[in-house]
DNA sequence: GCACATTGTGAAACCGGTTTTAGAAATTTT
DNA sequence: AAAATTTCTAAAACCGGTTTCACAATGTGC
């Protein structure tokens, strides 16, 4: 491998000059810039990024921290991080947190102290931020967090409006009955968008709301709907906490051959791609993920490349997508 | 951040000393040995990543490059490597390589190469691993290679009997004229399974199979399908090239109103988790995927530590599982 | 008891860049 | 024309580890 030295010799120059050149910084005469240049491209050299690391206290290395990559929201925010991460001459470490205790990840983050990453991407709940904020003092943007963070970035959807949108939605369909399934409640997700339900059924002459408890999964939009059922037998539009309860709900009520949108209507809440594969495609809140995982890796190198350590909060538009699972002739008609 | 200078100093030794201690090589003394432990220890020192990366040639990192990070299939196989990627002390790097022209993945490449990357799991079919092989000297771990490259080690499903698994399976039921929907012929994976599924409908008195070229996507499925119909409106088994074709193909024999397994009983390939959120619940070959991730990470890793590069070829069995797109009477008879 | 191997240690060089320092040459000010 | 400033460059120190080298102390073989 051809080093910073083996240029300068070439280039009868010394090694600072290179050194000059390479980080466009400092005084360097024409002359020698044209014969450095020339060199460069003649030997094809390109700096050690380990070594410049080593000064610079930069590995030119992002870390993404997710609860799960192959839950589809997080692998879509993954891919428009890394687009942009790459793009911006960076490169991108996935870490997968689910499950483990919040102990190793700590031991996690340690590791990649070390190793110089220039910033995180916090996607996962499994962290506590203001541990994280008090250890790290590393740029980081954090996603969905409960709230403002001081002299970080936060990028969250409105899902208390989305919500709304979404039990507005149900209502102009005509649903009386409508349950919402909600998430955990230390996730600030849910909790925006069981507010935003809440919010939507009050004052709501003629129709009425039942919220029940779910978990974010597949398996708890089976379970949910099968406990609903046996409670309340007239329910007719379930909004579910998030897409995998939604499908987990559609799943059920096709076995059960309970007719989706005719007796229940069915709307889901984050926009990924699952929600168009199922029978009958199923009413979401699209959540702008892959845009979100562009924005979080371009806001994070701008901060680290800038010193820039304001609190910055983005809040993005979530967008009612009308499908099958709403609209009561909806596929008879497709097509 | 304290350096390996401090402790040998607070030690009273030299950071030699220290330094051998740390890689536990060459010879220390008891009684110096308990006393630089100790002060480690308590200073909590941690030898700085990249200055030890700087003079091993080594980053303790990975690199796994796939083609979507999005397609379940990678998101799972990500995870697997992950999980022993941190587990034995290294860090995995993603590369989304999808869409990219080949020349900028190169650019890609040789970025992580001055980067001390150990190692390489290839999962893309974007790079020719000819190519590659020629470039890049480091340790490299092949998914669903073509066939086996020397000095490297590829690990596939054996996807020649798993194909003769699912047509038998096929046949077995009682389908009689059954269909294939092929993937890309370029990418091994696709060849092999056609292969199977050729071998085993010929001598297959009373049945007939055709095949139909598609392009392993759920888009394809649905317009595989819809054109299938058209010339052979007898076929009553298809076997999709993998899974993303048969939920397409379920999806608009669902719309179609087109009885499964009834009418045409539908069996995949992959084993990706969305087989099980349609309706109905789609049989396929399993490939253990997440065991795939694994098994690459640690393969890697050996390699690495072992300066170990003889060819070697690693072939997983894939195996049916039956669900309700197979099970004539599945659906009412479940639970 | 002497040659030789083994154990133990610190100083110094090294990995491949960047940054500081110091001094020379060219320019501008006064 | 002298003083002050700016431009340009190389030598040396540095980032924080590892490794080589030289040398001392101890142990072993004959």
């Amino acid at each position: 491998m051809t080093t910073i030295r083996d240029v300068a010799k070439l280039a009868g120059v010394s090694p600072a000059t290179v050194s000059r050149v390479l980080n466009n910084k400092g005084y360097v005469s024409e002359e020698k810039l044209k014969i450095i240049d020339k060199v460069i491209k003649e030997m094809n050299f390109q700096p050690n990024q380990v070594a410049r690391g080593l000064t610079k206290k930069s590995s030119k290395t992002l870390a993404l921290l997710v609860t799960d990559i192959t839950n589809p929201f997080f692998s879509e925010l993954a891919k428009g991080a890394e687009k942009i991460t790459q793009q911006l001459g960076y490169s991108l470490l996935l870490g997968n947190t689910g499950g483990n205790n919040p102990e190793k990840n700590a031991d996690y983050m340690n590791f990649l102290k070390n190793k110089y990453i220039d910033g995180f991407i916090i996607a996962t709940h499994d962290i506590d931020v203001e541990v994280l904020k008090k250890n790290y003092k590393s740029p980081m943007v954090i996603l969905e967090a409960d709230k403002d963070i001081e002299n970080l970035c936060t990028i969250k959807v409105d899902n208390y409006h989305g919500a709304i949108e979404a039990t507005k939605h149900l209502l102009s369909i005509g649903c009386q009955k409508i349950a919402h399934i909600y998430g955990p409640q230390y996730d600030a997700t849910a909790k925006d968008r069981l507010r935003g339900f809440k919010t939507s059924m009050k004052h709501q002459e003629g129709s009425s709301g039942i919220e029940y408890p779910g978990d974010f999964s597949i398996m708890s939009g089976i379970e949910s709907i099968q406990e609903l059922l046996k409670k309340h037998s007239d329910i007719d539009g379930i909004f579910a906490g998030n897409d995998l309860i939604a499908i987990g709900v559609v799943k059920e009520l096709n076995r059960l051959k309970i007719k989706i949108p005719e007796q229940i209507a069915v709307c889901g809440f984050d926009g990924i791609t699952l929600t168009q594969i199922t029978s009958p495609e199923i009413t979401t809140i699209e959540q702008p993920i892959y845009k979100m995982g562009e924005l979080a890796a371009e806001r994070l190198i701008y901060r680290i490349n800038h010193s820039f350590n304001e609190t910055e909060s983005i809040e993005l538009k979530a967008k009612l997508v009308i499908r099958e699972s709403t609209v009561k002739s909806a596929i008879d008609s497709k097509q």
